[in-house]
RNA sequence: GGCCCGUUCGUCUAGGGGUUAGGACGCAUCCCUUUCACGGAUGAAACACGGGUUCGAUUCCCGUACGGGCUACCA
C-alpha cells in the first residue's frame, strides 16, 4: 500500500496544487461529513457505513470531518452523539475529529481561515466575486419575483464587485460592509458528471446560480467547505446522499476554477431511504409516527418533541443494525442475506447500489435482529443482558444469565425481551392464563398435583433431562397423560402457554424455586 | 413552476434481448413440538403505461404517468 504523506495544508501556499498524483495511484479516501445539527439520523450512518465498508474493500482511509458552518444550527452533544454512534455501529473512523490524523483539523470551524483564503483566491482567480446585497434586499426581489436567482443574468443589475467600480469596491471592503463571496458561473457551458451509481447526468449553467461560497459572518457554505477540503484531505471518492447531486454542478465547477480538475474525486450519490409508508424520505418525526427508531442511538433533546428512542436502546444489536442498512440500498447479488461486517467489506462495491429509494422496512431490520440474537454466543448475550436484568433488580450472576439467554435467544426479537417476555425466570408469575388454567384444570387433579410436587421435592438432581424423565415415570406411574400435567405445571412456572421447556425452565429456576411455583399455582388453581 | 434523479412481488432486492423472472422479509397452509418459538416444506404475490428498435423486449431508445430530491448568506 502506498502511503501518500502530504505536507500539512495550511502553510501551503494557495496557487500550489496539493496533489498532482494522478487519481489511479493514490490509495482510497472517503470521508463522512455530517452536520452536528442534532442526532445522527439512520440515514446518516447508512451513508457512514457505505463510505466505511470502500475504504475497508480498497484498503484505504475513512474520515470523519464535522461540518459545522452554521453556527446557527450547532446542537451542543451533537458532535459527540456522532462519535458514540459510529462507535457503537464499529465504523471507526482512521483519521477525523476525535480519531487523531495529519490532514486536520477535522472540525471545520477550525478551518475558518483556509477557507476565508481559498475564496479569496477564487476571486482573484476570476471565478468568484464580492456581492453587497442585503439579505433583505434579496429578500425582497424574491417577493417580487418567485423565481428569482443571483445568476449571470440577473447580478448585472446587482451590487457586487462585477458591477461596482474598483474603487467602490475597495472602499466597502475597507469600511467593512458586510458581504459575501459568491461563484461566478460562466453561462452557455455543459457540465457533465459521471457518477458511478447514475452514470452520466448532466448539467446546463445557464441553470446554475451563483451560490454563496463565504457568508458575511466569515464562515464558509457548504459548498466552498466541502470543495476544500476534499481537496486538501486527498479525497478520492465522494459518497453521499442523493440530495447532494443538483449542487454537484457547482462543486465541479469549484474544482475547475481552483485548478483541481484533474484530482478532483468521483461521485457516488445514494439513494435516499423512504418512509415506511407513504411518501416521502425517512425523517425523524416518523419515528413518533410509526412506533420505531430512526436514530442509532437515543437522543435527548430539549423537548420531548426533539427527544428520540434508538436502535441501541430498543434493544438492536449493532452488527444486525449494521446488516439491515448495508442491505437498505445495496446488495451484492447472490442469496446471502447474513453477512458479517467483514464479509460486508469484502462484498461491497459501489456498483451494486441501487439507484431508486429504498423504503425503510422496520420488520425486516427486526427480523434480522433475531437472527442475531439467534446466532449469538449465550455468554456474550449474557453481557447485554446484565444491565437490563441490574436496572430490575434481577439478580445478574454469570451462570444463570447464561442459562436464561439459552433459553429465551430463540424467541425474542430484542434484547430486553430477555427479562421482559422471560420475566418469570427472574420474579415470581405475575399473571396466570385463566383460561388455559379453566381448560386444564378440574379438582380431580388435586391429590396428583399434591404429589406431584412432594416428588419434585425429592429429587436429587435438578438437571432438565433427569428431571423430564423422572416425571413422565411419575405420570405413567399415576396413569396421567403429559397433556394432563404438563400445561400445568407450565403455568406453574411461568403463568403463560409461551415460552421454553418446561423442564428446561424448572432446572434454570432449580428445585426450591420450582417447589414454590407449584405451591402458589395450586392454591391459586383451588380458588380459581 | 424550473432543474435533476428514479420506477421488477406489499417491502428489500437478483437478473437481464429468448428465464417456469430467482432469493429474503411479511402473509397463508402443512410438518416438527402435548406450550410459544426455532427449524423444515408448500403456496399466493412483480417487470408502471404507450410508442419505437428487433425475428423477439421486463431488459435498449423516446415519450407519458407516478414517485422523489434540489431550488437559502442550511447542510
Amino acid at each position: 500500500m502506498i502511503k501518500i504523506v502530504k505536507p500539512n495544508p495550511t502553510h501551503r501556499a494557495v496557487r500550489e496544487p496539493a496533489l498532482k498524483q494522478p487519481a489511479k495511484r493514490m490509495s482510497v479516501r472517503v470521508r463522512f461529513a455530517p452536520s452536528p445539527t442534532g442526532a445522527l439520523h439512520i440515514g446518516g450512518v447508512r451513508t457512514a457505513l457505505y463510505n466505511y465498508l470502500f475504504a475497508r474493500k480498497n484498503g484505504g482511509t475513512f474520515i470523519l470531518r464535522i461540518e459545522d458552518t452554521d453556527q446557527n444550527r450547532y446542537v451542543p452533544g451533537a458532535e459527540q452523539y456522532i462519535i458514540e454512534a459510529l462507535k457503537w455501529t464499529h465504523l471507526i473512523p482512521d483519521e477525523g475529529v476525535g480519531f487523531g490524523g495529519d490532514l486536520g483539523p477535522y472540525r471545520q470551524s477550525d478551518r475558518k481561515e483556509i477557507y476565508q483564503k481559498y475564496a479569496r483566491e477564487l476571486v482573484r482567480l476570476g471565478h468568484a466575486y464580492y456581492a453587497f446585497d442585503t439579505p433583505e434586499a434579496l429578500e425582497g426581489l424574491r417577493a417580487g419575483e418567485a423565481n428569482f436567482t443571483y445568476n449571470f443574468r440577473t447580478r448585472t443589475g446587482l451590487s457586487n464587485s462585477l458591477t461596482l467600480s474598483a474603487d467602490a469596491v475597495q472602499q466597502h471592503l475597507d469600511a467593512g460592509t458586510p458581504c459575501v463571496i459568491r461563484l461566478k458561473v460562466e453561462p452557455e457551458q455543459a457540465i457533465r458528471i459521471e457518477d458511478l451509481i447514475r452514470g452520466e447526468v448532466v448539467f446546463q449553467s445557464n441553470e446554475l446560480d451563483d451560490k454563496v461560497l463565504l457568508k458575511a459572518d466569515g464562515m464558509p457554505t457548504y459548498h466552498l467547505a466541502n470543495i476544500v477540503d476534499d481537496h486538501l484531505m486527498g479525497i478520492t471518492h465522494v459518497i453521499r446522499g442523493e440530495e447532494w447531486l443538483p449542487s454537484t454542478a457547482h462543486h465541479v465547477l469549484l474544482y475547475r476554477g481552483f485548478g483541481w480538475e484533474d484530482t478532483m474525486p468521483k461521485f457516488a450519490h445514494l439513494p435516499l431511504i423512504l418512509k415506511p409508508e407513504g411518501n416521502g424520505k425517512l425523517s425523524k418525526r416518523d419515528g413518533a409516527k410509526f412506533g420505531i427508531p430512526v436514530f442509532p442511538l437515543a437522543w435527548a433533546g430539549q423537548t420531548a418533541e426533539d427527544s428520540f428512542p434508538g436502535f441501541r436502546e430498543t434493544g438492536f444489536l449493532p452488527e444486525a443494525t449494521v446488516n439491515f442498512l448495508a442491505l437498505l440500498g445495496w446488495h451484492p447479488g447472490g442469496e446471502q442475506e447474513i453477512f458479517s461486517m467483514d464479509e460486508l467489506a469484502q462484498a461491497f462495491s459501489i456498483e451494486h447500489i441501487g439507484k431508486s429509494g429504498a423504503r425503510f422496512d422496520y420488520e425486516k431490520a427486526k427480523w434480522f435482529n433475531q437472527r442475531y440474537i439467534q446466532a449469538a454466543d449465550n455468554r456474550a448475550l449474557a453481557t447485554s443482558i446484565r444491565p437490563l436484568a441490574e436496572a430490575k433488580g434481577y439478580r445478574s450472576d454469570e451462570e444463570f444469565l447464561v442459562r436464561s439467554a439459552a433459553l429465551m435467544k430463540e424467541r425474542v426479537t430484542f434484547l430486553p425481551d430477555f427479562v421482559e417476555q422471560g420475566y418469570y425466570l427472574f420474579e415470581p408469575v405475575r399473571t396466570y392464563d385463566n383460561e388455559m388454567i379453566g381448560k386444564k384444570w378440574n379438582p380431580a387433579l388435586q391429590p396428583h398435583f399434591e404429589a406431584l410436587i412432594e416428588h419434585v421435592e425429592a429429587q436429587t438432581t435438578f438437571e432438565a433431562s433427569a428431571l423430564e424423565e423422572s416425571l413422565k415415570e411419575f405420570m405413567h406411574g399415576r396413569s396421567l397423560k403429559a397433556g394432563d400435567i404438563l400445561p400445568l405445571l407450565r403455568l406453574a412456572l411461568a403463568g403463560t402457554m409461551k415460552g421454553p421447556a418446561v423442564f428446561d425452565m424448572a432446572a434454570v429456576l432449580g428445585k426450591t424455586e420450582t417447589v414454590r411455583r407449584l405451591q402458589t399455582a395450586l392454591a391459586y388453581f383451588l380458588g380459581a
